[in-house]
DNA sequence: CATCCGCGTTGACGGATGTCAAAAACACAA
DNA sequence: TTGTGTTTTTGACATCCGTCAACGCGGATG
């Protein structure tokens, strides 16, 4: 029996669209791959071996430059797509913030294979188009929004993405959460230092606007005011 | 006779693969347009109406906030795509920096056409893919780089790009060129304002990396403090 | 040639955010 | 529980960059 008939990334996944005699096909060039929070995945600059679908957990793709700084361009939740197809080298690395299981296959196979199925391509398509808006969403945060709106910005982004993924069945945004990131993970995101976030963090407590019952919790006790923050 | 067959960025926009017959039928369902320096072309959060190939000149791609905040988020230049397909709404202006020829087709039609030749589809999953490794590569820039890194990668990214269009063949990054970008806009690329532009500009100028002949022009003198700046 | 106007430059200043250091809170193991 | 190491918070301070304002340059126009 294939793997793919129990995913239950099956039908939100690239592979999506496909027949059973595709699935089939795919699953033979792809393995499932657990990976422990903290492990990486890919590595920068390296040549691109492999992509891969993410079924569980939350990974990040992040670019650093020599001298240590890190910048996270991208994080990815189950039902993406990661990695570099059709071309040498992936520009980020990455690496699981949670445990995660991932369906991983060889760039070369996963290549031909795509190259043989316009319905597969198309659905990475729409899915880069979409990352594409995101992405450049986020350079208006990095590039024009102060440390609060950078703040605001980001926890409204998290209560709706942890929405869709979390066992509530995605009625609206999230009220309370569990945040994949540490402090410095969050700073990496906003390009801010950790020490910002945290005191912006605790402003917002102050404020009345969130509670932060431990250190991974967020509650969004004042929407509104989040929203207007954010800008 | 089809306007393709003259068309100067036939060999490295997206229609490059399609044949003789697939070229007409493309043709038929665009056209031409002629777009003068500042007039825009698409608007943020507009339908997503229509989208473009580049045949000459420079685009930008901004997003906007309410207050009039600007960040640059892309441009586009010649044998570049713009514009969203299979969405609703593009997340991004277009304006032209420069005189500028494209050929637009409305979404509809390319959506449709695009569904039906595999071949073309690739060639766009291939070019959205590379703009999103710019992209992120970008972000860095924007969240972890100071002022006079921001612009010593700047003028090394205008160098390279201004080459492949320039009429000197490709021969490595331009020495000299004329920004397409005023002082506001550099700015609205690295997340500055222009006092800083400016500054870091003049900065440069003073310590004989680069020369100002005119407000547009640069030419990089010292090309290798450049990159040690940029970091 | 004189005037105007947009763009760019320069200067003075302040504030937001980074840096450095220490304390506090927390996690985990013994 | 206690101890130990890590993460987060808090504080004091420095600095980079933004803000505000004045000025200069160059191109266009009459």
């Amino acid at each position: 029996m294939s793997s793919c008939d129990t995913c239950v990334v099956r039908n939100r996944a690239i592979c999506s669209g496909l027949d059973n005699r595709e699935i089939e096909a795919l699953n033979q060039i792809g393995r499932r791959r657990q990976v422990t929070a903290g492990e990486p995945l890919i590595w920068e600059d390296d040549d691109s071996l492999l992509v891969a679908n993410v079924i569980e957990g939350v990974l990040k793709l992040t670019t650093s430059t020599e001298d240590g700084r890190e910048q996270i361009v991208g994080v990815a939740y189950p039902s993406d797509f990661i990695g570099r197809p059709f071309g040498q080298t992936s520009s980020a690395s990455v690496v699981a913030l949670t445990d995660a299981r991932v369906c991983v296959f060889s760039r070369n196979d996963f290549d031909r294979f795509a190259r043989e199925h316009p319905e597969l391509e198309h659905k990475l398509l729409e899915r880069t188009l979409a990352e594409l808006d995101r992405t450049r969403s986020w350079m208006m945060l990095l590039g024009r929004k102060n440390a609060s709106e950078k703040i605001a910005t980001f926890l409204l982004e998290m209560s709706d993405r942890l929405a869709e993924t979390g066992c509530t069945p995605a009625f609206g945004p999230a009220k309370r959460f569990s945040l994949p990131f540490s402090r410095q993970q969050v700073a990496d995101v906003l390009g801010l230092t950790i020490e910002t976030v945290s005191r912006q963090f605790t402003k917002l407590k102050n404020e009345g606007v969130i509670e932060l019952p431990s250190r991974r919790e967020v509650e969004i006790v004042n929407r509104g005011a989040l929203v207007a923050l954010a800008g």
